[in-house]
DNA sequence: TTAAACTTTCAGTAATTTCTGAAACTTCAG
DNA sequence: CTGAAGTTTCAGAAATTACTGAAAGTTTAA
């Protein structure tokens, strides 16, 4: 399990950027590591490829578990559990994506939701208010938005994405041949 | 400058998301204040509001500016500095992700690009760097898709956005319309 | 040019987050 | 059962990040 020149630099990266894709150094470097290797991969292996110790290996995975970017594999005859990617490399970047929604944007829903129920006291807090309501829509659409994409699978979504400001005119397009249909929602 | 108590709640959940965000507490809870206050604010006020050091209180300021976030507003006959939000909610929203992106993909993006231009040592980095050009190829659509859609601008943005479910139809549409026409970019 | 009013910087401290490693736990072959 | 091979947990240590407050810096009115 020598990692190569080329893996190593990308596994280090990795683990550098990891606490601003929401998880922390090793998380990174272990998901890299996964990803990268072509065979599953032991906890084992993991820790003294990155010179980490077991019981932050075994916490590493876990979460990289519960962002469903890694998964167990068995092998028949071995006692120990293995482990490789949850899927290709557009499925685990949509589950950071949606992962990271859950924990960055729900939260805030929720909260401004709350704090739109109560009536407000004054003049300031009136103003407040409408100001939470908008930040509250806006985390509506975007959210409501980025289902949406998900849906649509991978191969529309590239379609989408590869039409680059093709949306624009399609979007008139759309205006002159369907009036009136804005109000899909 | 005492806080209601809905201003309150708000600015400290924005306090405790901030560090989610890509910043910390103190700044989250600067930034709320100033956009939820309707009256431009100084630094002094803020510090006594949040019970922040006026040292802290001058780097989150610093902090919010670098991000484009909120602005200094000069009062005519004051001496000292107040500071509004640099724009409404949807364009701070906009700061944020694009900020966001300059720090979470743009690096990676650089390194990768550093990566593939090494030749493969062996099979295994010749693997790996097959994956890491698809990791590249993702991260460049996204990248490219995200500036397209900051040039359409708010108004077809948000059409885009409340389309919804009509966005798969559009796209059947499309290309029944303008066959071929795929190749936009 | 002085000094009052304000801002910024930064060394040291406090708070938070991450990591280690030993102990507890689980599983299974014999 | 028993113990070997493995995993997980968690209290404390280490590393990182954020905050304070005093000192240095800046600006402007007089």
């Amino acid at each position: 399990m020598k990692m190569t020149p080329l893996i190593t630099s990308a596994v280090m990266h990795f683990g550098e950027m990891g606490s601003r894709w929401g998880f922390n150094r090793t998380v990174g470097q272990i998901l890299a590591l996964i990803v990268l290797n072509d065979e599953p991969i032991s906890a084992q292996e993991i820790a003294d490829a990155l010179n980490i110790s077991r019981g932050n290996t075994s916490m590493g995975l876990k979460e990289l578990q519960s962002w469903r970017l890694v998964k167990q594999h068995l092998v028949p005859g071995e006692r120990k559990d293995f482990f490789i990617p949850a899927g290709d490399i557009w499925t685990l970047a949509n589950r950071v994506f949606e992962e990271r929604r859950k924990r960055e944007i729900d939260p805030t829903m929720s909260l401004l939701r709350d704090l739109l129920l109560d009536a407000p006291g004054n003049d300031k807090e009136a103003s407040a208010q409408h100001k939470l309501n908008e930040i509250h829509d806006l985390l509506e659409s975007v959210t409501a938005w980025s289902e949406e994409l998900q849906n649509l699978g991978p191969e529309k979504l590239n379609t989408l994405m590869k039409l680059g400001s093709g949306v624009g005119r399609m979007l008139d397009l759309k205006d002159k041949l369907l009036p009136g249909k804005n109000s899909v929602n």
